[in-house]
DNA sequence: ATAGGGTTAG
C-alpha cells in the first residue's frame, strides 16, 4: 500500500523534474527498492537524448545493491532508442559482467544495436547464445529481434531460420523478415513475403514501397502507395525520397505539397533534393518557411550552400545554428560540411578552430570529417597535418586518397601523388575520375609529359572515361611543353564537345609559345563558347604583338566589346583552320 | 520494423 502511494508520488516528482531530490530522499529513507521506478520514469520522460540523464542513471545503477534487471534494461533500451549503438552494447556487456540477468527489453535493444553496427555478427551470435540459455528463446519479441539482427547484418538465411522458429509470428516478425530480403536485394522474394503476409500493417507497406522507390521503380511504388489502406507520414516521405533520387523535383514537390502531415523528414528530403539539382533558391525558401528546425534540416541547408558554391552562406547559417539556444548542436556530420565550405574559401585557420571545438564538445572525428580536414589542410599547404590525419584514418578509401592526390596535384608534388596512387592500387582501392584529375594535374604542374600521357592512357584500364576536365589538363600539359600540334590533335579526337576550358588551355599555351596559328583557332572557339570574350581576345592580341603583327593586334583590340566584329573574325579563323 | 543530414574536381 505504502509502496504504491510512494510510486505515484515518485512519478509526479519526476514529471516535475525533481528526480534528483527524490532520489536523495529514497536513499535516506532506505527505499532503495524503489529506485528502479525512478530510473524507469526518468528515462521514459526524457524525450531528447541527454548525456546528463545517462550519467545520472548509471550512477544510480552502480549504487543499487542486488540485481536490478529491469533498470538496466531501461537504460539499454534508452541508449538504443537514441541511436547510441556502441554505447548500448557497452552497457549491455557491463550489465552482463555485473552478473545482472538481461530482461527481454535489454535483449531486444542490444540486438537492434548490434544490427546497426558493422561487423557485429560475432557480438550478435554471442547474444543469440545467451538467449538460448536465458529462457527467452520462446519470447516473440526476442525471437523477432534475432530476425531483425540477421536481416540487418545481411545473413538472410539465418534470419529466415530464426523466423521459422517463431511459433506465433506477429506482424513485426514478418516485417523483419521482409526487411531482410529487401536488404539482401532480393526484391522478388521480398514481394513473395509481402504477398504472403497475413496482416500487413503500415510498416509492411512502407517497406515494400521504399524498396521500389530506392530502385527508381516509381511506377510500382506509386501504385502500391495508392492502394495501401492507411498512409503514414513515412509513406509520403518515401515517395518524395524516390522522386528526389530520380531528380524529379516537380513530382516530389507535388507530393510534398499534398501530404496531409508534413514532418521534418519531409522538409529535409525536399531540401536535399534541391541541393542535388542545384536549386539553392527553392531549398532556401523551404528552409525559411519551416517553423521548428531540427539539426538535420540545418545540416541539409548548410550542405546545400557548401555544395553549390556558396561557402559564405554555409558559414553564416552555421554560426546562426551555434547562436540559437535551442537543442540543435553540430556534430561530426555538420562539421564535415562546414569544413568543406571553409576549404573552398581557403581558410586553414578554421581547421584549428574546428579541432578545438571537437575536443571541447566531445565530438568524434570519423573518417568523413577527417577527409574534409585533409582537404582543408592540403589546400592550405599544411602537408604535415594532412598526412598525419590521413595516416590516422580508420579506413582509407577512394575519396580520402583522392583528396590527398588532389592536394599533391595542386602543389606540384608529382612524386608523392604517384606514390599515393601506387599505394591505393596495391590496396585494391579503385581510383575514380577525381583521382585522375589530381594525378594528371600533378604531372602537368611538374612538366612530366611522358608520365602524364601514360597516366591518361591508363584511365581506361580502370574503366574510366576521361571527362572534359581531364582533356583540359592534358591540353594544358602538352601545350605548356610546346607540343601544340599534339594538343590540337587531342582536342579533335575528343568524344565530347570541348569546352572553353579546353580551348582556353590551348590559347594559353599558344601565348606561351607565340604561336599564331593555334592561338587563332583556340580563341575563335573560346569566343563562341563564352559570353564575355574580352579576356580571350586580349590574349590573342598579345600573341599578334609578340610576333610583330601590329595591325592584327589592333583589329582584335578594336573588336573587343563589339560582338559583330569578333563574330566575323571568328568565322574567318575557323574557315581558315579547316 | 519503415521515411531525413556528411568527405575529394569543376
Amino acid at each position: 500500500m505504502l509502496d504504491s502511494k510512494l510510486r505515484f508520488i515518485l512519478q509526479r516528482c519526476v514529471v516535475f523534474g525533481q528526480a534528483k531530490q527524490v532520489h536523495g530522499q529514497l536513499v535516506v529513507n532506505r527505499f532503495n527498492h524503489l529506485e528502479s521506478v525512478l530510473v524507469h520514469q526518468t528515462l521514459l520522460l526524457t524525450k531528447e537524448f541527454s548525456r546528463n540523464v545517462v550519467n545520472y542513471v548509471r550512477r544510480i545503477l552502480k549504487g543499487v545493491n542486488g540485481l536490478d534487471s529491469f533498470s538496466w534494461g531501461c537504460l539499454v533500451r534508452f541508449l538504443s532508442q537514441h541511436r547510441k549503438f556502441e554505447e548500448t552494447v557497452g552497457v549491455y556487456i557491463e550489465m552482463h559482467s555485473s552478473g545482472v540477468p538481461p530482461s527481454s527489453h535489454a535483449i531486444t535493444s542490444v540486438l537492434r544495436a548490434c544490427g546497426k553496427i558493422e561487423n557485429m555478427i560475432d557480438g550478435g551470435n554471442s547474444i543469440h547464445a545467451q538467449v538460448l540459455k536465458s529462457g527467452f528463446c520462446g519470447c516473440v519479441y526476442v525471437q523477432t529481434g534475432l530476425v531483425g539482427l540477421y536481416s540487418r547484418l545481411g545473413y538472410i538465411e539465418m534470419a529466415q531460420k530464426a523466423f521459422n522458429d517463431i511459433a506465433e509470428k506477429n506482424t513485426v516478425s514478418w516485417n523483419s523478415l521482409l526487411h531482410g530480403y529487401l536488404e539482401s536485394g532480393n526484391l522478388d522474394e521480398a514481394r513473395r513475403v509481402f504477398d504472403e503476409l497475413p496482416e500487413k500493417d503500415v510498416v509492411s507497406w512502407n517497406l515494400i514501397i521504399s524498396s521500389y522507390a530506392k530502385k527508381g521503380d516509381m511506377g510500382n511504388a506509386v501504385s502500391l502507395f495508392l492502394v495501401m489502406p492507411l498512409k503514414s507520414p513515412a509513406s509520403w516521405n518515401i515517395l518524395i525520397g524516390g522522386y528526389v533520387n530520380c531528380r524529379e523535383m516537380k513530382l516530389a514537390r507535388t507530393y510534398f505539397d499534398t501530404m496531409p502531415q508534413k514532418n521534418s523528414v519531409s522538409w529535409t528530403t525536399m531540401i536535399s533534393g534541391y541541393t542535388k539539382s542545384g536549386d539553392v533558391q527553392s531549398a532556401e525558401e523551404l528552409f525559411k518557411q519551416m517553423s521548428k528546425k531540427d539539426k538535420l534540416v540545418y545540416d541539409a541547408m548548410i550542405t546545400c550552400y557548401a555544395q553549390n558554391g556558396k561557402p559564405k552562406d554555409a558559414l553564416k547559417l552555421f554560426s546562426q545554428m551555434l547562436e540559437s539556444n535551442s537543442d540543435v548542436q553540430p556534430d561530426e556530420i555538420t562539421l564535415s560540411s562546414v569544413v568543406a565550405a571553409n576549404s573552398q574559401l581557403g581558410d586553414t585557420s578554421f581547421g584549428t578552430w574546428v579541432e578545438s571545438y571537437i575536443t571541447e564538445h566531445g565530438i568524434k572525428i570519423d573518417d568523413l570529417l577527417r577527409t574534409s580536414l585533409i582537404d582543408l589542410y592540403m589546400k592550405g599547404g599544411d602537408f604535415a597535418k594532412a598526412f598525419k590525419l590521413f595516416n590516422d584514418l580508420y579506413k582509407k578509401d577512394t575519396v580520402s586518397y583522392s583528396a590527398m592526390i588532389m592536394g599533391c596535384g595542386r602543389n606540384g608534388m608529382a612524386t608523392e601523388a604517384n606514390h599515393l596512387f601506387i599505394e591505393m592500387i596495391k590496396k585494391k582501392i579503385p581510383p575514380n575520375l577525381v583521382t585522375f584529375t589530381g594525378l594528371l594535374s600533378a604531372y602537368s604542374h611538374s612538366g612530366l609529359v611522358q608520365e602524364g600521357y601514360k597516366c591518361f592512357k591508363s584511365m581506361k584500364d580502370y574503366n574510366l572515361e576521361p571527362s572534359v576536365d581531364h582533356y583540359g589538363i592534358m591540353v594544358d600539359m602538352l601545350g605548356r611543353a610546346g607540343r601544340l600540334e599534339e594538343a590540337y590533335e587531342l582536342i579533335k579526337s575528343m568524344p565530347m564537345q570541348p569546352n572553353a576550358g579546353v580551348w582556353g588551355a590551348l590559347l594559353l599555351a599558344s601565348g606561351l609559345h607565340n604561336n599564331v596559328e593555334f592561338g587563332e583557332i583556340a580563341c575563335s572557339h573560346c569566343v563562341e563558347l563564352e559570353t564575355d570574350p574580352n579576356g580571350y581576345l586580349s590574349h590573342l592580341a598579345n600573341i599578334y604583338t609578340s610576333v610583330g603583327r601590329w595591325d592584327d593586334a589592333k583589329n582584335v583590340r578594336d573588336a573587343m566589346g563589339e560582338k559583330k566584329l569578333f563574330k566575323t573574325l571568328a568565322c574567318s579563323w575557323i574557315e581558315s583552320s579547316v
